[in-house]
Order: C-alpha cells, then sequence, then structure tokens
DNA sequence: TATTATTAGTTGACAAAAGCAACTAATTTT
DNA sequence: AAAATTAGTTGCTTTTGTCAACTAATAATA
C-alpha cells in the first residue's frame, strides 16, 4: 500500500467532516448547499448563462432551471435576455440576492473565525501558508503567473533566505557540498559590507510571502556592475521570473550608467546560462576549476551597454 | 475584512471541489456517499451500533435504519444482538462487505493517484507534511510534539536558513534592523571557517522539513565553549524544544568536558533568558549597548561544568 | 440556401436521499 | 413501581436530483 495515499485519503476524510458540508440547509439557511453555490457562482462572474453554471456546478440544467425559477420568484436573481443568443439569458444577483449572499459569508466566516480563534498570528500564517502549499501541488497549473510579485527592498530575512535557497538549490541541482553555502554567506557578507543604495540592488520574486527568485547588482570600480546571484527555484521556472528578474537588473545598469555589465558563474548552470545569452551577454573567459565537490568550468559572461 | 478567513474558505472551495464529494453515486459506485461513510464507520470501529454512527456521521436513525436494513438484505453486514443491551445491535461487515469496501478503497486510491502522479517524491512529502499541518492547527490548534524532529549534521540550505530565521524572528520580534542579520552572517562565516566537527555542532528542530529551532555549540580557547544561536520559532515555543536543544547543547559540552559554556545574549531575549536561567546559566556580564536600531543590554551568561 | 444537427433552457414524471414523528421494546432514573 | 429516556423500526413527507421529451434559437453542412 502507498502510504502518500493512504495518508491524503485519512486527510480527506477529516476534512470533509471539517467542512461539515454533508448536511442539507447549510449555515442554518434555508437554502441548501448546492443553492448556494449556485448564487456564488453568479455573483463571482458577474454575468453568467446558466448553461455555464450547469457546466461549473455539474448540474442537471433540468434541475437547475427550477432552482434558477425559485430564484427568481424570491427576487434573488434578474434574467436578461443575451443579445448574442436569443436562447440564453444573463443571470445578475438582484441587491437582494446580494445581500443574502453577503450574510451566508459572514456566517461562513464567523464559523470559521470560531475554528481558528486559538491559534496566534504566526500560526494562522503557517495555516493559510500550508493551505496554499496543498493547493499549489494538487492544481495542475502549478503556478500562476499573476501570484508572484517582486520587490527590491531588504527586509530583515531576507538575505538569510536567499543564502538557503543557494544552498538548497544548487545543493540538490549540482550536488554542491556545504562549503558553498559557506561561499555564498561570504559573498553575502561582503556585499553588505560595500552594499550602497544608490548603486547596489536585489531583487526578490515572491510567492505566498517566500522568495523564489532573485538577482542582484553589485557596483564594480571602473563604473562595471557585477550581475550576482541569481537564482530561481526549480519549482518556478517556465513562468517568466527570471526574465523578468534580469530584465530589471539591466535596466537599473543603464540607468545607472554602468558602462559594463559582468557576471561569474560555472557551466554547470546550463538553464541560467541559456538566459544570460539570451540577454545578451557573452562568454569572455572560462577556466576550469575544481571546487565544492564538484569539476566545472568557471566562466565569466559580459554584456557591454555604453562605450 | 479578515484575510486569513477569506483564504481559508477560498482553500475550502478549492477543497470542495477537489473532493469532488458533492456528485451522488461516489466512486462510480452504486452507493450514495453517505452509505459508503456508514460502511467505512463500520469496518473502522470493527464493532458498532447503529447508535453509534448516528452519532459519528450525524444522521437521522431512521434513515441509517433503512440504509442497514439494505445492507443486511444485500448481505454487507451482519448484526448481533448486543449482549448488554437488548435494544441493540452490534453491528459488523460481512466478507462481501469488507471486499466491497476495499474495492472502494482501491478506487479511491486510483483516483488520489491519479492527481499526484505529477509529483515527484519531495513533493509528495511537502503536500502530505502541509496537510498534517493543517490538521494539527485544526484539530488540536497546536502542533503535535511528535511531530518535531531533531538533527544535527549540517545539509545544504541550513546555515542559510538559520541566518534567515534569525534576521526574520528578530526583525519581528525586537525590531532589529537589517544589521542584525550582517552580523549574524558574519557570526556563521567564522563559525563555518573554524568549524570543527569534533568540537563544534549545531542542533536543528524541524517540522515539516523546516528548520524551527536551533541551538549551537562553538569551542572556544581554554577548554570553554559558546552557545550560540540558540532560536524558537514563536509559533513553536510553549512545546518542550527549547528545553530540548539546550539540553543536547550541554549534554554535547559535558561529553566533550569542556570546563565551561557561556553565551553572549541581550536583555531584550526574556524567554530565552528564562530557559538559559532554568538550564542553570548565571549572568557574569552585563554592559548598555546600541546596536542594530535598538538599545539595550549585552549580557554574558556562564555555567561552570567541570573545575 | 435549405436542411440537419446542436444547443440553451423549460417542463413533466419519477427516483433517490433525507427528515420527521409515531411507535415498540428495553433500559435508566426517580 | 412509575416515569422518563433510549435504540431501533416504520409510515409518511419533503427535498434533492435525474431523465427524457419538448421548444426555440443557433451552428454546421452540403
Amino acid at each position: 500500500m502507498n502510504t502518500t495515499t493512504s495518508k491524503i485519503r485519512s486527510f480527506n476524510r477529516f476534512y470533509t467532516a471539517h467542512l461539515d458540508i454533508l448536511s442539507q440547509h447549510y449555515l442554518d439557511s434555508e437554502y441548501s448547499l448546492t443553492e448556494i453555490r449556485i448564487l456564488y457562482e453568479i455573483s463571482e462572474s458577474k454575468i453568467i448563462t446558466a448553461q455555464k453554471i450547469t457546466e461549473i456546478l455539474n448540474l442537471d440544467k433540468g434541475y437547475l432551471s427550477r432552482i434558477l425559477k425559485r430564484f427568481l420568484k424570491e427576487n434573488l436573481i434578474v434574467k436578461v435576455a443575451s443579445a448574442e443568443d436569443k436562447r440564453a439569458f444573463n443571470i445578475k444577483l438582484t441587491d437582494s440576492g446580494n445581500e443574502l449572499l453577503s450574510i451566508l459569508n459572514a456566517k461562513s466566516e464567523n464559523k470559521i473565525e470560531g475554528k481558528i480563534e486559538k491559534l496566534n498570528n504566526s500560526e494562522k500564517e503557517i495555516l493559510v501558508d500550508s493551505m496554499n502549499t496543498v493547493r499549489n501541488l494538487l492544481t495542475e497549473n502549478k503556478i500562476a503567473r499573476e501570484d508572484i510579485t517582486y520587490r527590491h527592498n531588504i527586509t530583515p530575512g531576507d538575505i538569510g533566505y536567499i543564502i538557503y535557497l543557494h544552498g538548497f538549490i544548487y545543493g540538490n541541482e549540482s550536488n554542491f557540498s556545504n562549503d558553498f553555502e559557506k561561499y555564498v554567506i561570504k559573498t553575502f557578507y561582503d556585499f553588505l559590507e560595500k552594499y550602497s543604495p544608490e548603486k547596489d540592488r536585489i531583487w526578490m520574486a515572491e510567492y505566498n510571502n517566500k522568495i523564489v527568485g532573485c538577482v542582484a547588482i553589485v557596483h564594480q570600480p571602473n563604473e562595471e556592475a557585477q550581475l550576482r546571484w541569481f537564482l530561481l527555484d526549480p519549482a518556478f521556472r517556465g513562468l517568466g521570473i527570471g526574465k523578468k528578474l534580469l530584465t530589471d537588473a539591466i535596466d537599473f545598469c543603464r540607468e545607472k550608467k554602468f558602462k559594463n555589465v559582468f557576471l561569474l558563474t560555472t557551466s554547470l548552470q546550463d538553464k541560467a546560462l541559456q538566459m544570460y545569452k539570451m540577454m545578451g551577454f557573452e562568454l569572455t573567459k572560462s577556466e576550469e576549476v575544481q571546487e565544492w565537490g564538484k569539476t566545472f568550468y568557471e566562466e565569466r559572461y559580459d554584456l557591454k551597454l555604453f562605450k
């Protein structure tokens, strides 16, 4: 027997009971769960046809038709003949429909609040994060691009978290030893020592308030800049995050009038190398080294900005 | 509007749809979800009365009576007159009842497997862990002590994560500025430079594969040891994690025959100070300083181990 | 362009799911 | 010993959901 599966089943049973969804007259209202779900669907999509609702909620059209008839009689919805299709109607909530729904929403929220009232704020945060994780892992279309946020202000914990990501990701992907993390720690210490808000910047991409990608620009002598710590959590690749980070970084270099940006990387970082080249970086140096438990080429890439 | 609550509601809607619980003829069997839940309850508790089932599943006794009657007719269950109470019956699954349930279980597991097939092993682990977290927080409103694990082998990412925790927790709790994290980074760099597996050790407490607490022993000249980086995520306090970490650290010092352990801390760390004192540490030095955006006392505590 | 197939929605007939109340027989309380 | 309570059954009812036939509009096709 697969234990992952049985653990999930156990959670499913727990959550079914927790949702308390299997009793009719949901939330002590005179409406059934199905009816409330229909109202909710109407309110969510602003305008919607009966057909669409049957698709979303997987309901029989005859059944739905009768429920909508009742809603109409009770003045919860209005049906407006569709302009495009004379067979169909656009359904909208009336004011009293909206009111009903907001009462039900409030009841539902009260119920939830009752269940989490004993949790402190950080426990609540853990709860919501865990729910998000469950949802992300169970959803086909993994992560939505819109849910990624970007920022470049350094707050407590950021640098540590980026060091962690370096250690963790390179450890997993390239099998780098602990020494690599030590090296990263050193580079960040030096960075913070010489940090100038005017000439240096670090960009972070976040999901669920957790950093999933980053890049930085570090000023160097002779009007040069170094691009450092470009990193993307493997689970978040292919969403355009890397491109956005690199573009922002290079834009910053142009804005600050650096004449040249360079970066040091290893031949093992194939995904990153691809992106560097796409942004116009060109290989200028390559040297075989043995480090962090691996043999590879240490490479320098340059991108000229101004003459 | 409370965002925690609305996020939970959003998850509830998602999970309701995910469970696909709202369609009758669950799992394409000729049985409804309620009927399957009844069978499941019978199989779980080996012997059970109808009364008990109505309590657990919140069903009408008349309704249940008829379902059980059908089960009996279909030879899925047997009713044995209870010895203690002549009104009641003990209900058990027959062999064919068990068989039916195992077929349904297999179907359910297949369905789940289909939904997680694209996940790799570590993602599956994260999924199950997150489900456990959700369950723990929603039931006991607490984290189960048994779910905390301890280790003291350094793996890639650990140090970075601990730095992150320092920055994040002290930033939130004591309002320390970014400079504090820089200082922590420096201390870890020095630690890794001088690290000796024989004389140094770092302990980590984990929950769901994430570090939630730590402490370290760093060897010093003159057979002294320094206790450093004692930290506990606020959400995980009061579970005995801190005590366990400190005890392990001090045991290690005794084992390695250090004559004295000391630690440097600030007067702001009231929770930690309490624990240090409980372990026998005594204040040996105190000095007012202004650092990391705050004014406080920098204190040294000592614990003599051998003469 | 006329014919055919499909689709959005309604309605009638019906079956399944669930609830309520009255009942029996045993058990507990007073 | 009487009264109240409880486990379970049964009759009756409502609610919930299904299926198929139908209308009117739209899309596909030849």
